[in-house]
DNA sequence: TTCTCTATGTTATGAGGTAACATGTCAAGC
DNA sequence: GCTTGACATGTTACCTCATAACATAGAGAA
């Protein structure tokens, strides 16, 4: 996975990045306490790597900083953890980069929609209410039931669009 | 992958599958002739096979009939030939099941929407327009330009949210 | 304490996907 | 009619992603 921009900001628009991380993680454990669920040490440390690293990662390289960290190296330790903070909407699955980022929002709106830079990699959650409400009224007319979506849009951001110009 | 419904219809509604497969077919010869793209023997056997299980298929499955065929048995043969229905519009993949399946309206408006039915793996195909206008505002917001879109919901099919119920 | 439930760790294997190179085929131009 | 170049097909070999199945260990309730 080439990583060649040096960190363009992830809603593609500077923040202070580790108080929003602390901020994440602290309410990661809010939500974890009020639902009787366990944010263990590889489940938290696993949300600490994403939310580090700030970008979409695949499950074995978290899996690597994992085992630097002492954690078991197999392939379902990390898979574990991450299938473990998707269910709880601590992190995100993006199915057309086979990896996860943490999730900024945790406890908002669940039907997040992600944008994802071809070129640098970096990927944007936003909102996606209105497009699920668009999804809706599509499956309304055929009778279909949405239990979850996936919305995920490729192109290039602000920052590589005008560096490609 | 599982297919335990006996085949309920692709839009969730009835209709003449092999008119439609048949139809859908010759379209995409007309198309592949009108681009000046070859519809070899490889690519419209391939074609086939989606057309005719009307569902979405692993590359493996195609893979497994176009060896029977006498095609190579090596997963490249498989994909080079879906990877040209893809990029013609002929087929879709669909992420989340890892899987392709044909497009019913080639030719036509290419940002579709999937609906996928959890019990039955039946995926229907939508034209996504409205749902493509929506995403498109919220990149518009934050500068993004969306060059491909992948929308596809999980969820019930009206056959089995009756037999569920 | 003991029982039970959940979490962690390991082994092994399955499924999806691609890089790189050799061979074949067809049509355009000499 | 031969050559050349572009594209298509076939093969080997390999990589990444993901899960099944089973063993072990901790935490909390009775």
């Amino acid at each position: 996975m080439a990583d060649p921009a040096p960190q363009p900001p992830l809603a593609f628009a500077e923040h202070d990045h580790h108080h929003c991380a602390a901020g994440t993680l602290a309410e990661a454990e809010r939500l974890a306490a009020e639902r009787g669920v366990r944010l263990t040490p590889v489940r938290r440390r696993a949300l600490e790597i994403l939310l580090a690293a700030h970008r979409a990662m695949g499950a074995y390289e978290v899996l690597d900083r994992l085992a630097e960290d002492g954690f078991g190296r197999q392939p379902p330790v990390a898979y574990r953890a991450l299938d473990f903070l998707v269910e709880q909407g601590f992190a995100h699955r993006i199915r057309r980069l086979n990896a996860f980022a943490a999730c900024l929002h945790p406890g908002d709106d669940h039907s997040p929609a992600f944008f994802i830079c071809r070129a640098c990699n970096q990927v944007a959650e936003a909102p996606g209410a209105a497009v699920r409400a668009a999804l809706e009224g599509l499956a309304e007319g055929m009778g279909f039931v949405i239990e979850r979506a996936t919305l995920e849009a490729v192109g290039l951001c602000p920052a590589c669009r005008a560096a490609a110009a």
